[in-house]
DNA sequence: GGTTTTTGGTATCGACTCGATACTTGTAAC
DNA sequence: GTTACAAGTATCGAGTCGATACCAAAAACC
């Protein structure tokens, strides 16, 4: 009848993910949260990769994730790009150095291997129920949602491409799969 | 095809919901790791409120989870108690102010809210495709995983009652609710 | 029965996170 | 042009975390 079972399972599995993320974070002499941000950028497009955007990705005081980029900066995993327009904003471009680290790392997490137990309708289904309660969780409060472009209510067609409404840029097939800070349920 | 979109799901799930914990600690003057670790105590048994179990759930280093159940203690939510069995272990109690901020704290996880607005069936579903995922994940790592007695491959039926497999102890009915470290799936 | 090993827990240290505040610089608003 | 605001950095104190060392009680061993 309540929820509290559900609540106890993902806990508990909040928790195992992530003593793994630090294990693996260690291995690599990271830190937990400088892998996630880093794997975030790793996946975001070019209206997501500033620091603010991380600062909201990880729901972080902006003076934290400053500190934490500076250090993936100083690893050599990452570079800052100045925006052209707009002086201020950097953009975070991941070496050759950092992709390397995201992809050995991307097959790591237990999560990901627990999966492989469930077969394919399992799977979907699992995807739609967490969605549905992420966007049950966005109504209620105002967070930012991450998600990808090509699944966004800003999403227009234009002659031979896609568009976004929101700032009106244009949208390449690799902008459509990655994830944007402005992501709104349609 | 492959576990990305519900690995992104549940990353997002999970870092707003560790925000919003963190937010609900400080209202109260705790730490994050500290309401996590007083709700784990106002749901386990009796075998499993130990620091060890405490650490065990967590995740973390005993130092850490020792110095955490110190701040507790010394916060009045939790009292040890030594056992009069083995001198060395020690349990912990919840104290009625340590009850209270518990059952305050209780319905605000943004989980909790989200989930609202699943229907029955829905809420089902998700529970016992959590349920496998974890159950695979402790099948491929030896994490314990703490669960309900009810559900525990160790209980057994004795005269007027049940009964742990493992530690021989009868359970009453209120210790069968609870979550034990021992927990098995059968 | 006495020695060794293991286990539960504490104490302490250094590296790091985190939040708060203050600050700089560039952009936008009026 | 002045003022407000936004992006980012710097710095400080409180606290986490992991590692190590340590103590005491229990268990295992011979």
């Amino acid at each position: 009848m309540s929820h509290e079972n559900i609540l106890e399972l993902f806990e508990r599995l909040t928790l195992l993910e992530k003593a793994n993320e630090r294990a693996i974070a260690q291995a690599h002499s990271l830190q937990a949260v400088q892998l996630v941000a880093l794997h975030y950028l790793a996946r975001c497009n070019r209206f997501s990769d500033t620091p603010a955007a991380v600062t909201e990705y990880l729901s972080a005081t902006k003076g934290t994730v400053s500190q934490s980029l500076i250090q993936l900066e100083k690893k050599g995993m990452v570079t800052k790009v100045q925006d052209p327009e707009d002086k201020r904003v950097s953009h975070l471009k991941l070496t050759s150095l950092g992709r390397s680290l995201v992809k050995q790392t991307n097959q790591l997490a237990l999560l990901d291997q627990a999966l492989g137990g469930l077969d394919c309708e399992e799977k979907a289904a699992l995807e739609s129920l967490l969605r549905k309660t992420l966007i049950e969780l966005q109504n209620t409060h105002k967070h930012a949602m991450f998600g990808p472009c090509s699944q966004c209510k800003h999403l227009q067609k234009s002659k031979g491409g896609h568009l976004c409404g929101l700032t009106k840029e244009p949208l390449y097939e690799s902008d459509l799969v990655q994830i944007c800070r402005e992501y709104t349920h349609p």
